[in-house]
DNA sequence: CATATTGTACTATATGAATTAATACACTTA
DNA sequence: TAAGTGTATTAATTCATATAGTACAATATG
């Protein structure tokens, strides 16, 4: 679990929320989770305990954690109206990756699974709360 | 045309990327059409011609343009056979950002919609050669 | 209360990427 | 020959990343 590459060029602590994301997002971890400590999680993946704080303190930022002083950080309830910004961020971005994937020979059709599967994939059911 | 943001974290060289390929895959610029020279954009942009030869150098690794020595850039025929590995990591990415759109509440008929508009934009039709 | 565990803050340092600057060279065109 | 192209190289600066070390505050537990 939450396997890094320390010689990526991506940053290390990018590389830890795209991955603590994904478990979020598919329910993996799931609301009121304990995520693992600072100093705990450093020291399991043999990294510097300031990294992972950057890593928690950006994902407090965006919503997907809730941190409490003295005890821990947790998995956050989804808060869809926190979200309004970011996405659109991420709307811009899909759009952008779709017209580069069609452009390089991606069908239409292939794109509408990808859609598919990740329906199935993030439950399907909308969450509204 | 071509606007940046030069306070942007985000590296001059990859917004001109992410700018020129859209320009190339919206067909604004078309197969054969001449990019400005790595001087003449410098001055234009006010930024380093080394970091226009950075983006170009990446664009023709890409395969979305070509280089003639003492003559210029040039947009590239497409050529899909070449944007194997790069098809895979952007369909990868694209499968990401779904999961994540979906979790923070966008809907499936959203998603679907925005694979019309850049199918839309792309022109529609497949473009083999 | 004492202790351990948690998150947080801060300073200092090292490394690498991004960017600029300046120069030089090779090729093409007129 | 001259001007315009891409390319290569070196040096210097700036900034983000990452580590190291230390300290402090809040919480839980005995």
């Amino acid at each position: 679990m939450l396997q890094l590459d320390l010689r990526s060029r991506q940053p290390i602590y990018e590389q830890l929320i795209e991955k603590i994301k994904e478990l979020i997002i598919t329910e993996v971890w799931r609301t009121d989770d304990q995520l693992p400590s600072v100093r705990a999680l450093a020291q399991q993946l043999t990294i510097n305990p300031n990294t992972i704080q950057k890593a928690y303190r950006e994902l407090e930022r965006e919503g997907f954690i809730y941190t409490v002083k003295g005890r821990g950080n947790f998995v956050a309830p989804i808060d869809i109206t926190m979200h309004r910004e970011k996405l659109a961020k991420i709307q811009e971005e899909i759009a952008r990756l779709l017209a580069e994937a069609m452009y390089l020979g991606m069908t239409k059709e292939k794109l509408m699974h990808l859609v598919h599967q990740a329906a199935e994939q993030t439950g399907g059911e909308q969450q509204n709360d």
